[in-house]
Parts: structure tokens; C-alpha cells; sequence
DNA sequence: AATGAATGAGCGTTCATTCAT
DNA sequence: GATGAATGAACGCTCATTCAT
């Protein structure tokens, strides 16, 4: 399982402390805040401590960043449920630790990368919605292969796809509500998560 | 239980056919489609037949017209909330009924104002937000209401504030994937998600 | 015979008193003084009296400012050289008023405007460039009918089509070195050009 | 007389194979092709293969590498003026090698260069502007003595400098119009502008 | 109420030029 | 001599808002 932090810099690979890395962990705060549509390029340079006009060499235009950004955490959270599964055999297992990666993706370390990609969805390019698009079913698989494996163990009686589009309301909207510095841990929530999914004490 | 209808137009109160009412459901529509950023309000006011001039006859500012959107919803689905619940005692009967309603606001009748009041929610001024803010805690309320009864009768085992939040965002998320002209009734869909709330099956 | 002045304001029909008018005016001087690349939005705002973003309630982009300064050259030039040759039936006649035609409007009221149409043509777009072509042709279809009657009298010995070139060539250079307060006149430029084309002392 | 080939490549002695001949080579087709203004310097510097800041060690500014492609053309056509007339004694016979060697520049090696001569020479700094004009006053000297000595000879009635300027503008407009591959050759059109000038046929 | 021309601050982007390496 | 990241002023254009009519 990879180790995550809930420290403020951004651990996805791409988000490092290159110029470029930079430049996207401060745009992802930036565009969690305030909109993509209301951050400017002046308010990202000057996050990053380079004129406005420099951010044309590491990317085209303004809506490449928010590309970059999206595809950054598209690729490091799938990367996390495929270690997050990894090694387990059991279906119920992987599917805790699924939850449990995507809760990690949602508030933890990528929460505002993520925040992002829910929210600036619209502004990409209908091109870059189509690749981003592409790269997302490939993390849904993961979701769907583990769902269909409880299925056919009896393990779920609900609709496979029905199913995660629950989970998925559930988590994504934790961003909305869950304090990391509150009493409820990110583990207590898996669980009573998981527990609407497959309660032990359903027969 | 209200009547809604899946109608093109919307049957909230305030947005009826005055001219006020048709600018707020052009507006709505237009806000979910593009954003509020990315909506101009030429574009408002050639949807409506004016110049966009004359907008500024009806609200002062263009986030005035996004607050009028949100403050109308607010209410009529606090007052189809309401509806819902009269007359009924069972808490059970209860919470479904807040589900059906919900669900109905999210993607039936007012779903391009629901839309909007969760992701343009921080285009409001900080002021505004605070109002509609205040608005939200008496809908909210009817929702605790139930689930506390639902608690003291020993039908629901986990925190009622929890649960209010992963049923938000079950409901939430539906949105983005509940097709309207698909086999899956909103109906069919409450009971989903009841039974994730309250599954018959928990002891 | 048009009357025709050398004064400072511009007399093509659709560069009136108007704003539009004015605003036309001010472009093609500013295009002719210092390019069309050179010359901001704010150069002609401020020329006009006005700020720079409400020029595009008149003109949608800079590029159609250009293109509606040309369109309005081409067809008040057109239109001279129409009445120019109306009524009379000696071609040598026609040919003589085409060309004082010509140079009045190269060195005289539209010199600027035309000097942009030479100057500036590659900067419309391959779009405007076919329009603005199309109106030159029956503006060249003039030149053409009149030279290719001299053809047939037996009066001009020479290719039309070369002997038009030359005589655009002739006409368009004076607006490099005519001076206007120099003792040549437009009437004698008209003859001496005429005899390089239909020279008496030709057998 | 000089042998002129029509070669893609540029035959101008400062435009040879050196670093800064194939600048200015490529500089000088590329600001006819889309304007000083349009061209930028990494458009030169692309076509070099270099990098853009590589090319200030060549030039101080863009604008003097404008400047040098107008020097080479202006001293490199001088010369070949100078070939041209050289050792011809019949001041008719000098008279057509000029505008067969002014044509040859302006639609032969040099084409590329002489019409940015004429498109972009505002483009120069007023100083650049007064050096090349005192270059161009060499060359154009040279028109100057042999139209004088046809006067003269009694071969030429029209004033001189009206007819230098005549000529100018039919061979500079050529480039606009003549066509390499075309049924027309340069030497033709050398005697259709001759006989415009001084006609066999003149008394 | 409605118009529509005008405002003016601000936007994303460009690009000649610089300079540490 | 060459690099290429960085600069920073300027560009064309947008748009919520105003206001005389």
C-alpha cells in the first residue's frame, strides 16, 4: 500500500518540486478555491513567484494546466488503487481498500486535484474531456472488476454498476463535510461506508 | 405527495411566467450549462427577449440573479420536503418519502437549479452564502428531524449526521448519472438507496 | 463628372459624419501612417474619442475595421469610375477619364484608404480577401471594357491586359511621389500617363 | 552584363552561405511572405536552426535585420546596374538594360528582398530609413544620368524625373502580376516598357 | 420599464529581448 | 557562439455595469 500524508504539498509524481510540479500543485489549490474561471494566469504566476508570461513555456494555454492537473491525479489515483488491491485475494478486501484509496484521493493527499476534476470538469476542451475521459474508465475498471468479483461471490445482491455509482456519491461528497481534524477517521468512515455496501449483518 | 412532472418548465414558485420568473429559469438553465463564469448576461438576456440592459431593471447585479436561482429552489424544495412528510408517522415511511423528494428535486423538476446550487455555490458572495446558508439549516432540519426518529426507534444504528451525509451524497450524485428515459424509476432508486440507509435485511 | 475635393475629410459615402463613419476615417489614416499591425485598438479608440472596448460595438474585430475601410474604397471608387466614363462614347475619352478617375483616388480625396488597400492586403483574411476581390473585379471589368473598346477603334495597339497592369502600376506608384502642392497637376499626370498608353505621335 | 539565374537560393553577396547569409535569406522571404510585422523571430530562427536568442548574436534587433536585408538588396542591384550599363554607349541601349535589370530584381533572384524594400519600409527606424534612402539615391542616380543623356539626345520629350518615377511604377508593380512560367519573358515586357518610354514610332 | 452605446478594468496571450549557464 | 528560461510591456478582446434617452 503506498504510504500517504495529509501534508499540504501535493505527492502525485508529476506535482513535484519542478518548476512545472510547482506550477501544477499551485493550480490546483488555486483553481479548488476560486474557479478555473476566476483564478487568472497572473494569480498562478505569482503563487509561483514567475511573471505571467513565463507560464507560457511550460504550457500553451491556461486550460492545458487545468489538463495537466486533471490527468496528473487521474494517473496517481489509479495508480494507488492498483497497490491498494494488490496482493489481496479476498473480494470484500479489495473492496475496502478501494474505498479507502478513494476516500485517501478525496480528502487526503489529492483532495485538491481532486475537488478539481470534479468541479472544472466543463472547462476542459471537449477534446481533453474525451482523453481525460479515457483515462478515467480505466480507474473505473478497477471499481467494476472488484464489484463484479463480489457479485459473483453472492457477496453483493445490488446492481454492480447502480453500486458504485452510490460509493461514488458517497466518497466525492465527504469532501463537502469530512474534517480531517476531526474525531472520525478516515477508517471509521471506510467502514461505515463499506458496511452500506455489503453490512455483515445482511444475511 | 406533490405532483411533479418532469415538464420542460420549471414549477418552482418564484419562476414562473412573469418576466422575472422566465429570466430565472433562463438563467438556471444557462448556469448549469455553462457556469455562472461563462454565462454572460447578454446571454441571459437574449434567452429571455431583452436587451441586456434591462436586466439590471430586475436585480441589481448578476449574482443577485444566481442568489434569486439558489434562494428559489432552497424554498420550494424545503416546502416539497414539507409535503413530503405530512401526515405521515412513520419515520420509516418518512425518510423514504424525504428520499423520493429529494431525488425528485435533484433529477426532476427543479435539476437545473439544484445543479447550480451545488456547483456555483461559491460565485455567491460570502453574504450571500451566509443567507443561503440559513435557508439550507431549516431544510436540513426536516431531514435530521426523521433520522433522529428513525434513531430513538432503534431503526437506524449509525450517527444521524453521517448518514444525512452519505444519503446527500448518494443523492447528489445521481444527477450525473440517473438517466431520466432509462429502465430505472426514481422510485426503484429510493428504495436502493433506503435499503442502504435502513436495509430490511439489518437486524 | 463627380465633384471632387482634396480636402482633409473623407468623402466615401460610408465614411460620413457617423460614428462608424469617423471611426473609419481615423482607421485608414492610422492604417496608411503606421500599418496595420502597428496601429492599436487604443490608437483609433483615442483618435475617435472613445475607449478602445467600445469599438467592438462597431466592428466585431480589428480585422473587419481594415476590411470595412477597404470594402467602402472599393465601392465609392467603383462607383467615380462609373460616372467618370458615363455619357461618354469616345473610348480614348473613356480612357483618359478612367485614369484622372483613378488618380484622384489614389492621390486625391482616398488616397489613405487606398494606400491601405495596397499596403494592408495580406493582413484580411483569406475570407475577406476573396470578398473584397470579388468587388475589385467589376471595379477592373470597368478598366477592361474601356481598354478592350480602344482595342477594336484600332487605337491601342498593345495587350489590354498588360496595358492595364502598366497603367496600375503608373497610377498606384504616384501616391509616392505626387505632391499635391507641386506645380504637376492631376489633369496633366492624366495626359502624360495617357500617353504612354495612346500616345498621338503613334502612326 | 551580370548572369541572373532564376534559383530559389538568393544570389545577393551578403546572403550567401555564411550563418548570416542564410539569416537573411530566410528573413527576407519570410517578411515578404507575411510581413515584418507577422514574422517573428523564432519563425527566423526556426528556419536557421537555431534558437531565437541565438540570433541577437548576430543582430542587435529585428529591425536591423530588416535593415541589413534592404542593404544587401539595395547595393547588390546597384551593382548590377552599373554591369548593366557598362561599356553601352547608346543611351536607348542603356536605357533597356536598366529597366531589363530593375525588372530582373524585381521579379528574378531578387524578388523576395526588393519587395520587402517596398512593403516594409516603414517598418524601418527613421535613421535606418534616411541611410538606405541615401543608398537608393546611388542607384537611383543611375536612371537619372541615362534618362538625362536620352534627353539630351533629343530620344526623350517628358520630363525626366516624371518619367523615372512612370517607369518605376510599372516595374515595381510587375511583381504583383508576372508570372515566371508564364508565355510573357522579361525581355518582352523589358521592350513593351521601353516603348511606353521612347517608341520607335515617336517622331 | 426598456434601450443600446459607452465604459474601463481586466482577461489570456504574444513576443522581442536579456542573460546565466 | 549557442542555449532556453525568463521577462514585462503591450496586445486584441470581453463583459458587468451605467445612464441619457
Amino acid at each position: 500500500m503506498v504510504q500517504v500524508s495529509t501534508q499540504p504539498q501535493q505527492i502525485v509524481n508529476g506535482m513535484d518540486d519542478s518548476p512545472r510540479g510547482k506550477l501544477l500543485s499551485a493550480a490546483a489549490r488555486l483553481f479548488r478555491d476560486q474557479g478555473f474561471d476566476r483564478t487568472t494566469v497572473r494569480d498562478i504566476a505569482r503563487e509561483v513567484g514567475i511573471q505571467s508570461g513565463s507560464l507560457f513555456h511550460h504550457f500553451p494555454t491556461k486550460e492545458d494546466i487545468l489538463f495537466a492537473v486533471m490527468v496528473e491525479v487521474i494517473r496517481f489515483n489509479t495508480e494507488r488503487l492498483r497497490a491498494a488491491i494488490a496482493g489481496k485475494a479476498d473480494p470484500a478486501e479489495q473492496l475496502r481498500a478501494l474505498i479507502r484509496a478513494e476516500l485517501q484521493a478525496i480528502i487526503g493527499d489529492t483532495r485538491e486535484a481532486m475537488s478539481v476534476l470534479v468541479y472544472e470538469w466543463r472547462c476542459l476542451t471537449p477534446q481533453h474531456q474525451q482523453e481525460a475521459l479515457a483515462l478515467r474508465a480505466i480507474y473505473e475498471q478497477l471499481w467494476m472488476d472488484a464489484l463484479e468479483a463480489l457479485r459473483s461471490a453472492g457477496r453483493l445482491k445490488a446492481d454492480a454498476f447502480i453500486t458504485r455509482r452510490l460509493i461514488t456519491g458517497m466518497t466525492s461528497w465527504s469532501s463537502n463535510w469530512f474534517d480531517a481534524h476531526g474525531s472520525l477517521t478516515i477508517d471509521q468512515l471506510t467502514d461505515i461506508i463499506l458496511d452500506r455496501v455489503i453490512g455483515e449483518h445482511c444475511a
